[in-house]
DNA sequence: CCTTGTTGTTATCGACTGATAACTTACTCC
DNA sequence: GGAGTAAGTTATCAGTCGATAACAACAAGG
């Protein structure tokens, strides 16, 4: 019966985890914030009270998504600056599987003129900080980017993450990755 | 007044089309029966006759998208079995936005059981099918799909296709692609 | 022409869903 | 210790949305 009471910044940041689990999970229009809610135990119009509108909501698991793409590039990118290891750094986000996701839910929702201009404005940030960390070609980062998509539609049909649905086509493709990745 | 009277077959065909439409512009759950209809210009009690459920509409169109992309690179692939023609027809297909995005709102929806099952398995037909058509290694053909999950998500943030949002990085990606695609 | 099957509509339900308002409970600082 | 503020809840609304049912209109065949 621990009812600890929390300030709205730390209640704030539990509702935010709880969203990009859910946002992940079903996306913008498919997810409820009385779904959200119940994950971050308070109630539903309280999540509503504390960002306001479910839209901005999303677009703060969005911004905070993206965020964490960044940043664990950069650490791989201040470790090697090569596109290797921030391609293995991506590896590492894959177990989370809400975290790619979500960032694909916001490409698919793209048509809100709120949600298009962020996404937008967000993927070309990390394009950006891929060339800039690792020096490599135009061409070079645009494959990094490439794959980096590919693995993510891949995490969003569950063929890898945790517990992953076996799939003959998705073990091959994973494996032809490896190889020069 | 055109009043006219189709079979249920021909009705269904049209009331298809408009559902590509609309699931490319919104997604399964962002799209609304009554949507479909309008675009039909039928009544929205009569979408769901024609489908039985919104699911079953959703799946009809998946299929449908991937079965015009496959025919798409069979074309192509009959007239030259490379890589780079089956790359070319794809390019043709990025003018009909709604076609590739109803795919990426596929993948998005693969939390649903049945949609994602369906989902997984379009996708790697289209992989073996690529694989087929060009004879192409695994790694060459991996790095297609990649390159068409790219052009698709960028497809679906309206950088490219029709009235394209401009975009600094869009271009720059574009270009670089169009190196060596 | 009238019966029968098929196409299509209107009316309506019932469950949901984001958001608001009003109220309550806890913490904190004199 | 109580006044004030910030955290959190319950109650509830107003609008949606997919789906069902019942009815209407058109076509074809006998």
């Amino acid at each position: 019966m621990t009812k600890t009471r929390l300030t709205a910044a730390e209640r704030s940041e539990e509702v935010l985890q709880a969203a990009v689990v859910a946002f992940g999970a079903n996306g913008y229009a498919g997810t409820k914030t009385d779904e959200i809610a119940r994950l971050a135990g308070v109630s539903q119009p309280y999540v509503i009270r504390l960002f306001g509108t479910k839209q901005q909501l999303f677009l703060a698991a969005t911004h905070r998504v993206c965020d964490r793409i960044e940043e664990t590039f950069r650490q791989a990118g201040a470790r090697e600056g090569s596109l290797a290891s921030l391609g293995e750094s991506y590896n590492e986000l894959i177990p989370e599987r809400e975290l790619l996701v979500v960032l694909l839910h916001g490409f698919a929702a793209s048509n809100d003129p709120v949600i298009g201009e962020a996404v937008r404005e967000r993927f070309g940030r990390i394009h950006r900080v891929v060339g800039e960390l690792t020096g490599a070609t135009p061409e070079e980062v645009t494959r990094f980017m490439a794959t980096g998509m590919l693995l993510t539609v891949m995490a969003a049909m569950q063929v890898t993450g945790p517990n992953p649905v076996s799939c003959s086509w998705a073990t091959e493709l994973l494996s032809s990755l490896s190889t020069k990745d």
